[in-house]
DNA sequence: CGAATGATATACT
DNA sequence: GTATATCATTCGA
């Protein structure tokens, strides 16, 4: 079910962000469980890639955890009211990571609603899911093969021609690599099975 | 369309 | 050490 760590290892932020769709991302944190279901991702390709924070190998206290070995968490703080999450992925010196953009909750309502007391709509972006979710900065460097945040394989399968492929938002300051194809969701109209 | 909101990076003294 | 610009966004008008 929980995804190997050869999984975060084998796979670089393309294949990651594509294979991640219809995955089941769960917490236990303060509260409770909660579980959904992985829906819209984005691929943040390392040292090369303009609009990533490791962009020509920069390396500061807030993204030092790109750099650690893939399948750990790097959570940070957005426009400062916005926590987003993050799956670090190859090896250790490669800052590889995946952004989960949307996720289709399946589980623990109750306490998503405890968390977002004022949710007018589902999980609809990066910053709300991590709210709902309850992941903040503190679990920044959370490994994935622990007990608080991780990955499950639940046999969801997204055919390709599910998936809808496009150019990463709010990364305009990327100039031309904010065009690349590098954000995956799966169309609307593709039916997630429970 | 634009304010909110605060950590962080960067450029200074 | 201090100052200032900048955000991988959201919500309400």
């Amino acid at each position: 079910m929980k995804l190997p760590s050869s999984f975060y290892l084998e796979h670089d932020a393309c294949a990651a962000g594509r294979l991640l769709l219809g995955k089941v991302l769960v917490t236990d944190l303060d509260g409770g469980r909660t579980a959904a279901i992985i829906s819209e991702t984005e691929a943040y390709m390392g040292v090369v890639d303009r609009a990533s924070h490791a962009f020509a190998g920069k390396r500061t206290a807030r993204n030092e955890v790109m750099y650690a070995r893939g399948g750990s968490a790097y959570v940070y703080l957005c426009y400062g009211i916005h926590h987003l999450f993050n799956v670090v992925v190859l090896d250790a010196g490669i800052p590889h990571a995946v952004l989960i953009r949307a996720v289709v909750a399946t589980e623990g309502f109750a306490v998503m609603q405890q968390r977002r007391p004022q949710a007018g709509t589902t999980t609809g972006g990066p910053g709300t899911l991590t709210q709902a979710l309850g992941i903040r900065t503190v679990h920044n460097g959370e490994d994935l093969a622990g007990h608080r945040i991780w990955i499950e394989d639940r046999g969801i399968f997204i055919p390709d021609e599910a998936i809808i492929v496009g150019p990463r938002i709010g990364v305009d300051y990327a100039g031309a690599d904010a065009h690349l194809p590098y954000r995956y969701r799966i169309a609307p109209s593709h039916p997630i099975k429970p």
